[in-house]
DNA sequence: TCGAACTAGTCAATATCTGAACTAGTTTCC
DNA sequence: GGAAACTAGTTCAGATATTGACTAGTTCGA
């Protein structure tokens, strides 16, 4: 039997819920690390489902093909296996990707000079032009949700973020291939 | 005709390549809001990933289907659409992932009393096991990753990450339903 | 009180991601 | 010079997510 918990329990009252649980009931002695955690996580996915949903989908483009899209954008010709280092996903997504990029138009792939294996990805003018026009939209929108926050408010959040990454070695994480 | 560009590139001097081409080649004004934000999901994404393939996978268990017991463990016996809330998910995501975790004894799924429509899910008693067990694991390497930052910086984190969820209300984001 | 509007959960179709197997080209080193 | 080990990319099967349609129960108002 339970009380009755509240049906509208929201995100924060949840985060509550969880620390005093886990500390209270259970002993268990990392609370603030599951709270940043949580928050981490949530706060990344909010963000991302809002650009996803308001700039991204409208124009017929998911998540994963912008940041693909990025990546070849800023960091120049691009072998598939250097873009999945950048973006975070596995080869094979990225492969995927490109393949319905490719037939559309706005990605070029090429075979590599150097390396018969090897085969770089590149955008082309149609590519280039409509990362330059979505990312204006795109950038404006990220302004958005960051404007809540100083500018050295921002700086600490990204130096935070940084050190938390960077710890990671050292942690023996693993990372995706 | 493109520099040749360093083969192992990484996510840090891709940021920094990002924040030079988009301000001085196009001109774009919120470089900090765009760092800001491929800071937080490449933490997210790094951290969830791990906690997923050294804590979760090898005990055979999803990522989502750990945050579901997860949610449904600490606020105690819960609608589907509040599991969706709480985790992030859509209805249908839970609706799947719950119908495998009750056919693996881990869920139960019982009518409400009071709305016939209606469903509650709580932890069984292996669930509820299960919970406490793989929760210490979970818990001592969310304290790794975290051990890198002071608690006062853990604190400032958090609120700032907070700030930043709150704000987007006001930016009249999209929700998941 | 009865029908319209609403809400909860599930199902079906589609999309995408992952890991593992596979193909092909390159490097190593005896 | 050539076999073995390695590496890049793709493909395939399986898992899991999302949206939208659907079923069933509830609420509200004429």
């Amino acid at each position: 039997m339970s009380v009755s918990e509240p049906a509208d329990l929201d995100f924060w009252s949840f985060v509550a819920l969880a620390n005093e649980r886990l500390a209270g009931e259970y002993g268990f002695r990392h609370q603030l690390a599951t709270e940043v955690l949580l928050t981490l996580n949530r706060a990344s996915d909010l963000v991302t489902y809002d650009l996803e949903a308001a700039v991204h989908r409208p124009r017929g483009r998911s998540w994963s093909a912008f940041r693909l899209l990025f990546v070849v954008w800023l960091a120049g010709p691009l072998e598939p296996s250097g873009a999945a280092r950048l973006t975070g996903m596995s080869r094979a997504a990225v492969s995927n990707l490109a393949k319905g990029l490719v037939a559309e138009g706005l990605l070029a792939r090429t075979p590599d000079e150097r390396d018969g294996r090897s085969v770089r990805l590149s955008l082309t003018g149609a590519g280039h032009a409509e990362m330059v026009d979505v990312f204006r939209e795109h950038n404006e929108r990220e302004a958005g949700w960051t404007a809540v926050l100083t500018e050295a408010e921002q700086r600490i959040l990204v130096m935070l973020l940084d050190k938390l990454i960077i710890g990671h070695r050292e942690f023996e994480a693993r990372n995706r291939r």
